[in-house]
DNA sequence: ATCGATAGTCTCTAGACAGCATGTC
DNA sequence: CTAGAGACTATCGAT
């Protein structure tokens, strides 16, 4: 049979799909993968022996009935399956596990996962055997400093000359023996300012293809924002940072010398030890506090604790790997050990209560068939690892709100004891959004009375739960004038500012909505980020984020015959993907040509396909950003 | 009146999945 | 279970 490998991120999509076809496409395994920024409805994906695949891929294919998946899989392995836990995640994952055995009765589960408390529990929720092994590639010892001496859980201890503040002191000490060194902490900020401090204070000896890389760091963008150059001269001293806030180049970049031992020393934000594999010897966790918005600052779980020491220890270079944590007193020192180091990881609880989740499942559900009562969804719902932990019977009235406001919002009808899916409920569920959004999309695009302008549109897909949104900070005043400046363009109605907040909420759409506005508008990025306070990274994952929204109201807009938004629906969405104006949208359909290069050839008069057509090769290649590969490249698409 | 040092006060905080269509060095 | 860094501001004294 085939084999379904699935995980959280699309980072570790394409490391295991380059993983497994190195080692198995000699065998004649034919590998797959299958992740947002891949197609979609392959028909090839069937063909393959071996899919890599995220949990939310899985989910949309068994929406849309992929019977192969059902027919033909018959082992799958869910990496990472303590995500199960996690509220934003966790529900899909348990949901598409449920739905895997609900069409596959004989499937074989594999699931692997950091040491939880309540393993025995979701082994036994999937009907598997429990294997519980200590082996890791590199041993591992875990440990707390505390002036100038290094307890580890081993009993062992180690003396570490003082040398300026603790950090400084644990790094020179590494750096000394030739290891290199992983610093997580909790802000970005905290993240930067570290890592420019070490670059200026150690001053290490760097190697000449690290300037190379510095450069390519400096270079990513069209012109270098403040983070571009902060970043680029740290590693000129062999020093990064590494955060979401970053562009994907300049992250993969920092990855890639850290990896060839270029880069000593890392300061990084957990996305690190969420994402792919990048080990080193030491793994400083100085900051083991982070805050949120409900409980102030907390100590993360003793779960995520143990992910990032799992980052210590390079197979094949260390003989050991070290996770230490900082303590400032006897008594702290202590308590991190209790608290974390000996400290049993929490309990998986699942998360699939949360309304949010369980009306696209329901939904799901019953437009895909795979439910068609309430008794079915009752019945589905019952071998969720929600039910097994709480009973289905608390689960019973969540569901049954659920439906009543999928049948009030008319995605969901009942004949009788029957549940069907409207053509809307269908177009929801595939278009894998949140039926609240959809909701939000259709009143604002059936309100549209005229032609709506780039921020209507914006603003729209703002009020989607599916749409994260930037923070408010002090600019309340200035939104609140921009609102009622441009009071005419919203397509739905404002909220009362009397509720707060409702208010805040609405505030922040509008922010949001703006940045977008500005992507749009080709405002710099460095200008981007010096307004709203987001990096390139940021930039790009919201213009995704805003993308798939733009599409799903163009659908909408279509099912609900909304024609006066249609063109301009399109047409922005294209232009969110770039980040273009309007007029450079026809240069933009040429590979090799983005916001940068497009905004260049439109300068040098050259504003459409027919005034490329007109050009010689060699007159295009003298286009700034442009090179005769290019030139030659886009004339043959324009002839062609 | 102006400047600037200092101390007190305020503000802010990690991450990242999903649709669809189309095509190469 | 509620921290710490950096930006901002008020205050006061020296010139």
């Amino acid at each position: 049979g085939k084999a379904l490998y699935i995980v959280p991120l699309r980072a570790l999509a394409s490391e295991k799909y380059e993983e497994f076809k190195e080692k198995y496409s000699a065998l004649g395994v034919k590998v797959g993968i299958s992740t947002g920024d891949y197609d979609t409805a392959d028909p090839r994906l069937a063909s393959y022996d071996l899919l890599i695949a995220t949990s939310e891929r899985v989910d949309s294919l068994l929406r849309h009935r992929a019977k192969w998946l059902a027919d033909l899989i018959s082992v799958a392995v869910l990496d990472e399956v303590h995500l199960l836990g996690d509220p934003g995640r966790g529900p899909t994952l348990e949901v598409l596990t449920a739905r895997l055995r609900q069409v596959n009765p004989g499937l074989q589960l594999v699931a692997l996962s950091a040491t939880v408390r309540n393993s025995g529990e979701v082994a036994e929720w999937l009907g598997a055997e429990l294997v519980e092994s200590e082996w890791r590639p590199v041993p591992l010892r875990k440990g707390v400093y505390f002036k100038g001496k290094i307890r580890f859980d081993d009993g062992t201890e180690r003396k570490v000359r003082e040398k300026g503040n603790p950090i400084h002191s644990l790094v020179t000490d590494t750096l000394s023996e030739g290891g290199q060194v992983l610093i997580f902490l909790s802000t970005r900020r905290s993240a930067q300012s570290l890592a420019s401090l070490l670059a200026e204070g150690l001053s290490l000896e760097v190697e000449r293809e690290l300037l190379e890389v510095a450069d390519r760091i400096e270079r990513a963008l069209d012109e270098p924002t403040r983070t571009c150059r902060l970043l680029a001269s740290c590693v000129r001293r062999g020093v990064a940072f590494h955060h979401a806030g970053l562009h994907m180049l300049q992250r993969r970049e920092v990855e890639q010398a850290f990896r060839e031992g270029l880069i000593k020393v890392l300061c990084a934000t957990p996305t690190l030890a969420m994402g792919v594999n990048l080990p080193a010897r030491r793994v400083i966790i100085r900051d083991y506090r982070r805050y949120s918005v409900e409980h102030g600052a907390e100590f993360i779980p003793v779960l995520e604790f143990h992910q990032l020491c799992g980052r210590a220890g390079r197979p094949k270079y260390d003989k050991f790997g070290e996770a230490l944590l900082l303590a400032e007193g006897e008594e702290e020192a202590e308590a991190l050990f209790e608290g974390f180091i000996n400290s049993p990881p929490e309990r998986l609880v699942s998360k699939l209560a949360a309304e949010p989740a369980l009306r696209s499942h329901v939904l799901a559900c019953i437009a895909s068939g795979y439910a068609e009562s309430l008794e079915g969804l009752i019945d589905f719902f019952s071998h969720t690892f929600f039910s097994y932990q709480r009973g289905v019977k608390k689960m019973v009235p969540l569901l049954e709100r659920v439906l009543e406001f999928l049948s009030e919002e008319g995605m969901v009808t009942k004949r009788g004891e029957n549940l069907l899916a409207t053509e809307f409920g269908q177009k929801v569920s595939a278009l894998y959004i949140d039926p609240l959004s959809a909701v939000n999309l259709r009143d604002g695009v059936k309100g549209a009375t005229s032609a709506p302008t780039d921020f209507s549109l914006l603003h729209l897909i703002c009020h989607t739960p599916d749409m994260p949104l930037l923070g408010l900070g002090r600019d309340a005043e200035r939104y609140e004038a921009l609102a009622s400046s441009r009071a005419e363009e919203f397509l739905l109605p404002l909220p009362d500012p009397s509720d707060e907040v409702a208010y805040e909420y609405f505030l922040r759409e509008v922010k949001t909505a703006r940045m977008l506005e500005e992507w749009v508008e080709e405002e710099s990025e460095d200008a981007i980020h010096d307004t709203f306070g987001v990096g390139a990274g940021d930039i790009r994952r919201m213009a995704e984020t805003a993308e798939w929204l733009l599409y799903s109201a163009h659908e909408l807009a279509k099912l609900f015959r909304a024609r006066k938004v249609l063109a301009p629906l399109r047409e922005l969405q294209v232009r969110v993907r770039y980040g273009i104006k309007r007029e450079l949208l026809e240069l933009v359909q040429l590979r090799g040509i983005g916001r940068v290069r497009a905004r260049s050839l439109f300068e040098a008069g050259y504003r459409g396909l027919s005034d490329i057509r007109k050009a010689t090769e060699a007159e295009l290649s003298r286009v700034p950003h442009l090179g005769p590969e290019l030139a030659r490249s886009i004339k043959k698409q324009v002839e062609s």
